[in-house]
RNA sequence: GCGAGAAUAGUGUAGUGGUUAUCACAGGGGCUUCCCAAGCCCUUAACCCGGGUUCGAAUCCCGGUUCUCGCACCA
């Protein structure tokens, strides 16, 4: 009855790619010029939901004393050198004249077993004809090698800068001053948000391949010679697939027992890594844990385990927590020429939890929404995720219940800015419309609120209510959420 | 980037050369209803962009853009 779905099956992407544009969590970007792949906005709703996506990041990060630092994403391309990124972050590609499939040569030189990476055109073409490479999929003629840039490059007066392509970048430069703020001492959290960007070949699936992307990074500095500053304590089982292919299912204090996971205190960031997703709302049965194989670890990394979360039967990375090493320091004390080590010779080794905001995003909604019998949505979100936690409803659109739901709703907006208000048509349309937006509560005001001042309580995810509640309880307890009230009535709920 | 398919209101769609461009849902207004998208009436709103063929193009052709699915790539 509601939108006919003929054709295709949507899958749980499509549903809430439809459902994002409609309600506003987010849409393709610059539509009205007929779009841009892998660009795309966050609407009203969305853009609170990220908010609190972060929030709750920094709150988790800030409670093992983490500190933020918010840098630029224009990079000068002597920072970006260091790091490896120029030089690492451009394919050297070529194409088969003859079936026109494209390679990286990297790749096809190194299954005629040479090991090495062309770092120019010219180099590419020579090694080519060195090794006598034909199309490994037809045996046909290569053509011209070509580069392919991975980074988005801006070039002013002569300068040239790039797109930052991730956000650690700007914590690792900045590390002598950030050390010194933390007073000397190690180890040290420092985490940013912020924007990365990549010049993906193929932007696919609304918020899960972008050009341009939301990342929440944490860079953690720990000295060398001192191992398991962080442990982890969790004894929650959890799906953990390694590099080997070999999955366990355990928690992750028996993974580092069992040498699954190569240190504690890499353990320790894959249970904040898990502790993050599951507190904004991730469904915990749709993660695991994978470990990358050598061959597809980034140039930085030494050992890289990824959080992914399961939508449409395949397996996404929404965060990768990487053992850099002393890799970037290292770089960049040798670029710079400045001293990065500290207490001496020593450079700071680090663990990186890395994650895709983004996609994180798309897998709180995925894992929230719920289909009821009679076919709608209900956007079953953390009641602290909510864009609008409450949403104040007159039952009817006359005999002075609207001006009394406004009286109201103007009292619950001075406690609750995030607070929604809505008269039109009929009662179960409005609940209806909440429920997808993901409202957990909403207040009606009927008739007894006009003669004994008590509004009903309606919970989204039972759609059970209470009534009789007396209005003035409602406004006396700052922020909205920490009401008891309110925990009666999702308490009470089966 | 290649191959194949596709692109029509906010969403999902009908429409194979001449229609006031279909229908549903959503949105707005009203009647009715004291609590879960009920019903009735009214209303807003679209042919991706640019060329071409034609008396006439949403429809046919060309180019572009975007999307989907594969491949490749990426993580």
């Amino acid at each position: 009855m509601y939108p006919i779905r003929k054709g295709r099956n949507m899958g749980e992407l499509d549903e809430i790619i439809e459902i994002s544009k409609r309600r506003g969590f987010f849409w393709p970007s610059f539509s009205i010029y007929g779009g841009v792949a892998g660009l795309n906005d966050y609407g009203p709703l969305g853009s609170v939901l990220k908010d609190r996506i972060y929030r709750e990041w920094k709150s988790i990060y800030a409670e093992i004393g983490g500190i933020e630092i918010d840098t630029p994403s224009v990079t000068p391309e002597n920072v970006l050198k260091a790091s490896g990124h120029v030089d690492r972050f451009l394919d050297i590609a070529v194409g088969c004249k003859t079936c026109k499939t494209k390679f990286k040569v990297e790749s096809i030189l190194a299954d005629k077993g040479v090991e090495s990476v062309p770092e120019s055109v010219e180099s590419a073409r020579k090694m080519i004809e060195e090794v006598k490479v034909k199309c490994p999929k037809c045996g046909g003629e290569l053509g011209e090698p070509f580069e392919f840039h991975l980074m988005f490059p801006i070039d002013s007066n002569g300068e040239r800068y790039y797109l930052r392509p991730e956000t650690a970048q700007g914590i690792f430069v900045n590390f002598k001053l950030l050390l010194n703020y933390n007073r000397g001492k190690l180890p040290m959290v420092v985490y940013q948000q912020g924007k990365g960007y990549r010049n993906e070949i193929s932007p696919r699936q609304g918020l899960i391949r972008q050009k341009e992307f939301n990342m929440a990074e944490v860079e953690v500095f720990l000295d060398p010679e001192t191992n398991s500053v962080f442990k982890p304590d969790s004894n929650e089982k959890i799906t953990l697939l390694d590099r080997d292919g070999q999955t366990h299912t355990k928690s992750l204090v028996e993974a580092v027992e069992e040498k699954i996971i190569g240190s504690e205190d890499h353990a320790y960031f894959l249970q904040k890594t898990f502790e993050f997703a599951v507190r904004i709302g991730i469904d915990r049965n749709r993660l695991r844990f994978r470990q990358h194989r050598k061959d597809e670890l980034a140039h930085y990394s030494k050992d890289c385990w990824d959080l992914e979360f399961r939508m449409d039967n395949s397996w996404v990375e929404i965060t990768g927590i990487s053992d850099r090493g002393t890799f970037d320091l290292g770089n960049h004390q040798k670029t710079s020429g400045e001293n990065l080590s500290f207490e001496g010779e020593k450079i700071a080794r680090v663990i990186e939890p890395a994650s895709g905001i983004d996609r994180m995003f798309m897998a709180v909604l995925i894992s929230a929404m719920k289909k009821r019998e009679n076919g709608y949505n209900n956007l079953s979100l953390v009641d602290y995720m909510a864009p609008y936690p409450v949403a104040v409803l007159p039952l009817q659109k006359k005999d002075g219940l609207p001006e009394k739901a406004r009286e109201i709703f103007s009292k619950i907006k001075a406690i609750e800015p995030y607070a929604y208000y809505d008269e039109s048509g009929a009662i179960g349309r409005r609940y209806a419309r909440q429920d997808e937006i993901g409202t957990p509560y909403c207040i009606t005001i009927d008739y007894d609120t006009l003669e004994k001042d008590v509004v009903t309580i309606r919970d989204r995810d039972s759609t059970g209510q209470i009534t009789g509640v007396p209005y003035k309880d409602l406004l006396t307890h700052a922020p909205f959420l920490s009401n008891p009230i309110l925990r009666r009535i999702k308490n009470s709920r089966q």
